[in-house]
DNA sequence: CGTCGTCTTGATGGGCATCAATACGTGTGG
DNA sequence: CCACACGTATTGATGCCCATCAAGACGACG
């Protein structure tokens, strides 16, 4: 039996004021003043690829945002099955539930390297109690989280396998001109992203990559030749 | 051609301090203070079944509680095709994006005669910055409906399609004893949920009827037997 | 260089889509 | 009140897409 290790590291607590990623984070609204409020650290994390950064029905003490990499929060059901709800992007907040219950109601495994900031949630409730800027960047954040949540699976899961990924693709397509580059993951991570086996994965990015829609698959990224037609075809299925 | 009427119907402006839904609605939290600050009129209103409430694109200008009925979420794909995002529940919330931007995401269609309550998103707006107590309400609703949002898609669209439409059945299920009653709907609004088309949904009805595990199956509501053999077979695929 | 995890590719079978015909229910008009 | 039309639901036949089982290729790493 191997002992798993978790890897991840402390990069000391977040300067806030100076984050680069503040503006589109939690903490956009927020004031000089507010600032001063805050005395809980929130901490800056790193964490490696695949690891664990809270698992379903544990204690939430914090809410997270995603400074840089990718994260899945999976849901896994009363049958043992899991199924991934939602793909953190940068910028975005997660595990919003420590707000309302005392357990993250799904868990939060890396997919690629990341770093993230965490925040205790008594600094939302207090500094919430007098700051009504930051309530309302939590209810736009949230909402943000709904609507991403809502769309995710009405266009992830609907239509044939090869539709489904152009789609899955678009939205994590770096442009660079007119074609672009998109992450990959590990071919069951996405199959349960699209609830398809990995297999079915595989088989559809090589004949898209047959197609002409695809090129240089590798394990971790894609390249689009043209955004273009691949935008065609998944409104087409052409 | 044929014109198509939009059934509803105006009961007045709500008493929301008497409301008999109010402690699992949106102002369970206020106050007396709170209720004088209200101005503009919240409409409580009727709908017939399959009438529209609003559509995917509509400037939006106030959000929804609903009393009594079904209504479904549709989000309607660039290619035209469209999916069922989240199915509404008698005290939930919906058309939360007013407060984020300028229009609907997704078109909101009663499924059965319906009642609800209309709150224009100005009382929001103005409330919210006077009562933290609002503020928190929203959030914790809108939380609610994320993870409505995330569990339904991750239970009802996993699996064989008899397995989902248990998970489907016992989340609406209204329970009688060891037995109980669930609404259906109709079977091509079944298939949008579950991804399936109307067809299949007729087979599966009809195969867990013959399985005993359904009895009495009509257009608009189904029995089951026993609810924890329709558990066991929605955990166990047996 | 060998092992292990991951990815690809092949063969077969099952579940759902599709097309089509029929049955049922509801409302309309004679 | 019955006949008919229209929308909805059921049931059947066929084919396609994806799951499953299996074997082999590739890459990372000790």
């Amino acid at each position: 039996m191997k002992t798993i290790e978790i890897k991840s590291a402390w990069n000391g607590n977040s300067n806030c004021e100076a984050c680069s990623i503040r503006s589109s984070a939690l903490f956009a609204e927020l004031n000089e003043e507010d600032f001063s409020k805050i005395h809980s650290p929130i901490d800056d994390l790193s964490f490696e690829a695949y690891a664990n950064i809270y698992t379903q029905g544990d204690s939430s003490q914090s809410l997270y945002t995603l400074r840089e990499g990718y994260i899945k929060l999976l849901h896994i059901n009363p049958n043992g099955s899991s199924r991934i709800v939602r793909v953190v992007l940068p910028g975005n907040l997660f595990g919003m539930e420590a707000l309302l219950g005392e357990h993250y109601e799904h868990s939060a495994v890396a997919l690629t390297n990341v770093r993230l900031c965490r925040i205790p949630k008594v600094i939302i409730s207090s500094l919430g109690e007098e700051s009504p800027r930051l309530h309302r960047q939590i209810v736009k954040k949230w909402g943000e989280a709904l609507s991403q949540s809502e769309s995710w699976f009405s266009e992830i899961n609907t239509g044939r396998i090869e539709v489904r990924l152009a789609h899955f693709l678009l939205k994590l397509a770096k442009e660079l001109g007119s074609s672009a580059i998109a992450p990959l993951f590990r071919r069951e991570d996405m199959g349960l992203m699209m609830d398809v086996k990995f297999e079915t994965i595989s088989r559809a990015l090589a004949s898209m990559a047959e197609q002409g829609l695809l090129t240089n698959i590798t394990r971790l990224s894609v390249q689009i030749p043209s955004i273009e037609a691949l935008r065609r075809f998944s409104e087409r299925g052409i």
